[in-house]
DNA sequence: ACTGCATATATTATATACAAAATACATTCC
DNA sequence: GGAATGTATTTTGTATATAATATATGCAGT
C-alpha cells in the first residue's frame, strides 16, 4: 500500500532556496521584476515569509545565471538587457539550434517524429485561430521536442538558458509580439529536413529560423521609436 | 602619493564567497577534488578558516555552473563527468568554436591579428621545445584572442565554461596529455582563414580543430583499458 | 543656498545558533 | 545470526545575531 504516496513525497522536497531561485527566475522573465530594479535581501524575505539566508543563495544562483548584477556591499539588481545583448544571443543561437537540429535529423526516433508532427499542427491551428498564448506555448514545446532528439545534454541546457533572455528580451522591449504565419512555414522546413534525415538542411533551416526572428526583432525595434 | 595603492585597495575587494568559488572551482578542475568527492560545509569552513555561510554560497554557484551535484539534506559532491558528457560538451564546442572563428574572421583588427599570430609563434616554439606547461599556456591564450575577436559576451561566456569542462576532462582521465605537433598546422590553419577574412573556411579550420581534438580523446580513452 | 563633516540609518557580509533530516551504530527481539 | 527498532551523531537547512560598509540625513559654517 501507499507505496506511490510515499515515494513521490519523499522526492518531491525543494529547499527553499530553490523555490525562491524559480519564483524570482520566472518573476525576472516575466518582466515583474525589471531591469535595474534592487534586490533587497530583508524586503524579499519578508515578502515571501522566510529569513534572509535562503533569500541571498538564490541571488546567488540568479547572479551565475545572468539574470542579476551584484556590486559587493551594494546588493543585486535585475540584469539590464541590451540590444546588444540579445543580438548576441540570437547570434549563439542561431548556431545552436542549426546543431540542434542537424542532430535531430540524425538521432530521432519514429515516435518523435510523430509529436513534432503532431505539435506542428497544434502550433499551426493556434495561429490560425490567433490564440497566442497557445501558439507561443506549442511554438516552445516543438523546439523542445527537437532539442530532446539531440540526445545532446550540454547543448539543450545552453540552449534552453539562451531562450529564457530572447523571451525576456521580448517581455521588456516587444510586449505585443504576435507570432507569424511565417513560422508556419519555417516549422514546416524543419520537420521536412529531419523526416528525411537530411542534416545539413536541417541546420540550415534552424538556422535560417532564428535570424528571421532576429531580424523581426530588429524591424520591431526601430518601430517602437 | 599612494594613488596607485589606494587605487587598488579600493576596487580589489572580493567577497569570501567568491575567494572560496574560485579555490574550489580551482581545486575541481584540476583534480585535487575528485569526482563523487564529498563536500562538507564545517570541514570546509574550519579547512579554510571560515564559517559556513560564504561556503555554502559558493557551492551554490558552482553547482549551477555544474562542477559539483546536489542532494538536498545530503549535501553536494563534485560532480562526475562521464565520456558521454565530454562528448556532448566537444560537439557543441566544435560548434561553437566555428561561429567564433568565422566571427573573428569578420571582425578582427589588425593589431588582434598581429597579436594572434605573435601567440601561434610561441606556441609553436614551446612545442619544438615540449615545453608542456608553457604549451598549454600560449594554446589557451590563442584561443582567447579569437574568442575576444569575435565581439560576442555571450558566445565568449558559453565557451569559456565549455573549455573548462573539457580542462577538467583531460586531467581526469588523461593525466599524461601533450599537445601534439599537428596542432601547429592546424593553427596556421585557422589564422590563414582568419587573416584572409574567409569566414566560412574559418569555421570549417576551427571545427577540424575541435573534432580532431575529439579523435584524439577517444584514441587515448582506448589505449587507457 | 551650498559645502564639509559628523552622525544616524540601512544594507550587505559573515558568523553563530537552532531545527530537521540523514546516517551510523548499538540494542533488542525473533 | 539477522532483521527491526531506537538512539546518538553528523550534516544540512533555516533563522538570527553581530560586524563592516554604504547611503542618507542633519547641521554648522560660509
Amino acid at each position: 500500500m501507499a507505496g506511490k504516496l510515499s515515494k513521490i513525497n519523499l522526492n518531491d522536497y525543494k529547499p527553499l532556496r530553490e523555490v525562491i531561485f524559480n519564483t524570482l527566475r520566472e518573476a525576472i522573465i516575466v518582466g515583474e521584476l525589471k531591469p535595474g530594479e534592487r534586490l533587497m535581501e530583508v524586503q524579499l524575505a519578508e515578502k515571501m515569509g522566510v529569513s534572509r539566508t535562503p533569500v541571498r543563495e538564490a541571488i546567488r544562483m540568479l547572479e551565475l545565471e545572468g539574470l542579476v548584477n551584484m556590486l559587493p556591499r551594494k546588493g543585486a539588481h535585475v540584469a539590464e538587457l541590451s540590444v546588444k545583448d540579445i543580438m548576441d544571443v540570437l547570434e549563439v543561437r542561431a548556431s545552436l539550434d542549426g546543431l540542434a537540429t542537424a542532430l535531430a535529423a540524425n538521432r530521432i526516433t519514429e515516435e518523435e517524429i510523430k509529436s513534432l508532427k503532431h505539435v506542428q499542427n497544434q502550433f499551426a491551428n493556434y495561429v490560425e485561430k490567433e490564440n497566442l498564448q497557445g501558439s507561443i506555448k506549442k511554438d516552445v514545446e516543438f523546439h523542445e521536442i527537437i532539442y530532446r532528439s539531440s540526445r545532446n545534454d550540454k547543448l539543450i541546457q545552453i540552449v534552453n538558458n539562451l531562450r529564457e533572455q530572447v523571451q525576456r528580451f521580448r517581455v521588456i522591449y516587444l510586449k505585443d509580439y504576435v507570432s507569424p504565419k511565417e513560422l508556419i512555414k519555417e516549422h514546416a522546413e524543419i520537420v521536412d529536413a529531419i523526416t528525411s534525415k537530411n542534416a545539413s538542411s536541417a541546420l540550415a533551416a534552424a538556422e535560417k529560423h532564428i535570424r528571421n526572428q532576429e531580424n523581426a526583432i530588429i524591424k520591431s525595434l526601430k518601430t517602437l521609436r
